[in-house]
RNA sequence: GGUCCAGUAGCUCAGUUGGAUAGAGCAGCAGCCUUCUAAGCUGCGGGUCACAGGUUCGAAUCCUGUCUGGAUCACCA
C-alpha cells in the first residue's frame, strides 16, 4: 500500500471513530501540498463538516491530531481554513530515493507478456504521398503512447496498416503512366515517397482542368466532377486491380516499392517501429466477404444499382455505403476486415487506433456496424482522435502547396541544431560523427517534445520559429539538464563520500526533487491511463527545471559535509536516470554532453 | 442546418476526478559566469479563465443558453 492510501484509510478509520460516519476512498480526496506551504499531503475537510458536525478548523484539528498519533511517517501538521496539510518524516522521502537508486527500471511496471495484448495501430500511412506534419504528429504520439502503455506494465503490439490501395493510389498510378514517361527513384535521384506524391498532384491538376473544360462546354460541376475522362480511367484501373490485371498489379507493386523505400527512412530518422504491419490490399477482402455475408443476412441492404449500404438511423446516423456499385471496396470495408483480422491475430484486450479528430464519425460509424454484424469484441475498439496541426497561416493543405514536409521539416531542423551546437562551442573534441549524432538528438528531441508537450486532444499550433528555439519548456532544455549532471557524475570519480541514511537533514530544493522523484511511478500510470505523452513531457521539464534550481543554489562535489555531497550526487544521479527513462517514452534520446 | 470538439497573459500552452492567492515558456525590461556545463539561474511588468445565468460552503473545472473558431455529416481516405 503506497502512502497515500494509508493515510485515507488511517483518516478514514480515525474519521469512523469519532464521528461515527464511514467515508469512502473515493469520496476522500488526497492532494500533494501545494509549495509555498508548509505539508507534503493535504485533506481539505470541507465536505466532511456536516458529518462532524463541526468548525472545519477544528475538524482539521482533531484529524491531525489522531494522524500523527496513527502513521508513524506522519510527522507533524498544520492547519489552514479547512485544509490539514500533513508532514511527513524526511526518512520517508528519503527511503524513496534509496529505492530509486536500486531499481533498474525505476517508475516502471514489469510488463507480463502473457496477458492479452493492447494493440495499437498508428501512422497508417497512404501510399500516394510522402509524409507531413500531420504525420509527424501521429507517428510521435503513437510511439510514445505505446511504450507509455508499455512503462504501465501493459502487454503492447505496435501495428501499422499502409493503405496501399485504393482509388487515390490509381490516380498517382496514372498520372505516371500518362505524363511520368517512365521516371523512377534511380532516374531522377528523388526519394521514392516523393516522387510518387508529384504525380498525385499532378493527376489533381488534370483532374481540375478537365472539370473545368467540361463546366465550359455547359455541364453542371457535379456531373463534370463525374464524368472527367480521367476519373473515368483511375476507376477503370481500380477494378482492373481488384481483378488482378497483370500489367496494372505490377505497375502498382514497383510504385509501392518506391514509397516503401522512401518511407523506411523517414520512420528511421524518427525512430518509429512496429511489430506488425498489415496491408489493405492483403485484408480489404476479408471485410468484402463480410460485408456480403452480412447483406445475406439481411443486416445490410443492397440498393437498385447493386451498391451494399448499412442503415444507421436508428442509431441516430444516417445510411453508410459499404460496398460500391461496381463491387469495389471503400474505406470502412477494409477496416471492418483488418479489426476482425486482429481479433484473429492476437486476442487482445483492446484496440486502439490513434487517428486524427478528422475521423471521429469514421469510427463511431465502424463501431456501430460492427455490432450490427453481431460481434461483440466492437467493444475493445478505442479511438484515440487526437487534433489537427495548423500553421501560422492556417491550415496546411496539399493543392495550396502549403504542407510541411516531414523529410524537410526533419533536415531543417538538425541544420538549426547544427548551427546553434557549433556556435556555442560545444562540439570541441567531437568527431564528425559524434557530432552529426548530436545534431540528430538535439534537432529531433526538440522537435518531438515541441509536438507531444501539447495535449494530444486538442489541435496544435505549429510555429517553425518556436520549434527551433531551444530554451525554456523545450526537448534541448531537458538534454541540456541530462548532459549537465552526466558533466557531474563524471567527475565524482576524483572525490570521496561519506554515505548518507534516513537521518539525513534536507533543505527545500532537495525536498522539492525527492517528492518529484517520487511521483514518477504515477505520472506513467495517468499518462497511460489518458493516452496522454504531454503528461509525461510536463513532468520531465518540472523535473528539469527543478533540478536546474538545486544545481543553481547547491554544490554537490565541492559541499563541505561529505554526506550531503553523497546525497547531492545521489539525487543527481536519480535525476538523470529519470529524464533519460521519461524521454525515452516520448522517444527523445538524451546525450551525456551538450 | 444536425452532431461533436475547443475558447485561460501580447503569443504558445499547463491547470489529475470541483478546493487555498489561476501557473510555465516565449517576447519585453533589469541582474548573475576567475568556482561542479550560462542551451542555465534570479527579479519585474502582464488575467473580467469568451459572455450570461445556474448548481454549492466553494467553479477556469459541472449544467443551460449565447457568441466565436474548428471538425464532420462523400460511391475520398
Amino acid at each position: 500500500m503506497n502512502i497515500e492510501q494509508q493515510i485515507k484509510t488511517a483518516f478514514a478509520a480515525v474519521f469512523e471513530k469519532h464521528y461515527k460516519h464511514h467515508l469512502s476512498n473515493e469520496e476522500l480526496i488526497l492532494q500533494q501540498t501545494r509549495k509555498e506551504i508548509e505539508g507534503d499531503f493535504t485533506v481539505n475537510v470541507f465536505p466532511f463538516v456536516r458529518f462532524a458536525k463541526q468548525k472545519p478548523e477544528m475538524l482539521a484539528q482533531t484529524m491531525g491530531e489522531e494522524l500523527v498519533k496513527e502513521l508513524k511517517e506522519v510527522n507533524s501538521f498544520n492547519v489552514i481554513k479547512g485544509f490539514l496539510n500533513l508532514v511527513l518524516h524526511n526518512s520517508f522521502w528519503l527511503n524513496n530515493a534509496k529505492q530509486a537508486l536500486r531499481e533498474e527500471s525505476y517508475g516502471y511496471k514489469t510488463v507480463d507478456t502473457k496477458t492479452a495484448p493492447v494493440v495499437i495501430e498508428y501512422s497508417s500511412p497512404n501510399t500516394n504521398k510522402p509524409l507531413h506534419l500531420g504525420h509527424i504528429r501521429n507517428n510521435l504520439l503513437g510511439y510514445s503512447i505505446a511504450e507509455i502503455l508499455k512503462a504501465s506494465g501493459q502487454n503492447v503490439k505496435k501495428v501499422n496498416l499502409v493503405n496501399d490501395r485504393g482509388i487515390h493510389i490509381c490516380k498517382s498510378m496514372l498520372a505516371w503512366q500518362q505524363f511520368g514517361h517512365g521516371e523512377t527513384p534511380e532516374s531522377t535521384g528523388e526519394k521514392g515517397d516523393h516522387l510518387v506524391g508529384k504525380y498525385y498532384v499532378q493527376f489533381d491538376k488534370e483532374y481540375k482542368k478537365e472539370i473545368k473544360q467540361l463546366v465550359e462546354a455547359g455541364k453542371e460541376e457535379k456531373v463534370a466532377a463525374k464524368e472527367a475522362p480521367i476519373i473515368k480511367k483511375a476507376q477503370q484501373m481500380l477494378r482492373e486491380w481488384e481483378a488482378k490485371e497483370p500489367q496494372v498489379y505490377q505497375l502498382w507493386k514497383t510504385m509501392n516499392e518506391w514509397v516503401y523505400k522512401g518511407f523506411d527512412i523517414t520512420y528511421k530518422r524518427l525512430g518509429v517501429d512496429f511489430d506488425k504491419i498489415y496491408y489493405e490490399s492483403e485484408t480489404y477482402l476479408l471485410g468484402k466477404e463480410i460485408v456480403i455475408d452480412g447483406f445475406k443476412k439481411g443486416i445490410l441492404y443492397q440498393k437498385d444499382d447493386g451498391s451494399i449500404w448499412a442503415d444507421l438511423t436508428g442509431e441516430g446516423l444516417d445510411q453508410k455505403l459499404l460496398l460500391r456499385a461496381d463491387g469495389t471496396s471503400v474505406y470502412m470495408t477494409q477496416d471492418i476486415g483488418t479489426a476482425k483480422l486482429r481479433i484473429q491475430d492476437y486476442n487482445p484486450s483492446a484496440l486502439l487506433y490513434v487517428v486524427g479528430n478528422e475521423q471521429n464519425y469514421h469510427f463511431d460509424v465502424l463501431k456501430i456496424v460492427l455490432k450490427k454484424l453481431g460481434y461483440n469484441w466492437a467493444e475493445k475498439i478505442h479511438h484515440i482522435s487526437y487534433g489537427m496541426v495548423e500553421l501560422p497561416h492556417g491550415k496546411m493543405k496539399s493543392r495550396e502547396g502549403t504542407v510541411v514536409d516531414a523529410d524537410d521539416l526533419i533536415d531543417d531542423i538538425v541544420k538549426n541544431a547544427a548551427e546553434i551546437t557549433s556556435k556555442l562551442g560545444k562540439i570541441e573534441g567531437l568527431s564528425k560523427e559524434e557530432a552529426d549524432t548530436l545534431f540528430n538528438q538535439i534537432g529531433l528531441g526538440a522537435l518531438k517534445f515541441f509536438i507531444l508537450k501539447v495535449d494530444p486532444k486538442k489541435k496544435m499550433l505549429f510555429n517553425p520559429e518556436e520549434s527551433i528555439d531551444f530554451n525554456g519548456n523545450t526537448g534541448p532544455f531537458i538534454q541540456y539538464t541530462h548532459a549537465r549532471i552526466q558533466s557531474v557524475l563524471r567527475k565524482s570519480a576524483n572525490y570521496e563520500f561519506t554515505e548518507w541514511n534516513q537521518e539525513l537533514i534536507i533543505n527545500n530544493k532537495e525536498k522539492s526533487l525527492l517528492k518529484l522523484i517520487y511521483n514518477y511511478s504515477e505520472i506513467i500510470a495517468n499518462a497511460a491511463k489518458l493516452y496522454s505523452p504531454a503528461m509525461v513531457a510536463s513532468y520531465v521539464y518540472d523535473l528539469a527545471k527543478e533540478y536546474n534550481q538545486f544545481y543553481h543554489d547547491n554544490q554537490i562535489l565541492k559541499e563541505e559535509d561529505r554526506t550531503k555531497a553523497a546525497f547531492r550526487l545521489d539525487l543527481s544521479h536519480i535525476t538523470a536516470n529519470i529524464i533519460q527513462s521519461a524521454m525515452l517514452l516520448l522517444g527523445i534520446e538524451v546525450p551525456n554532453r551538450m
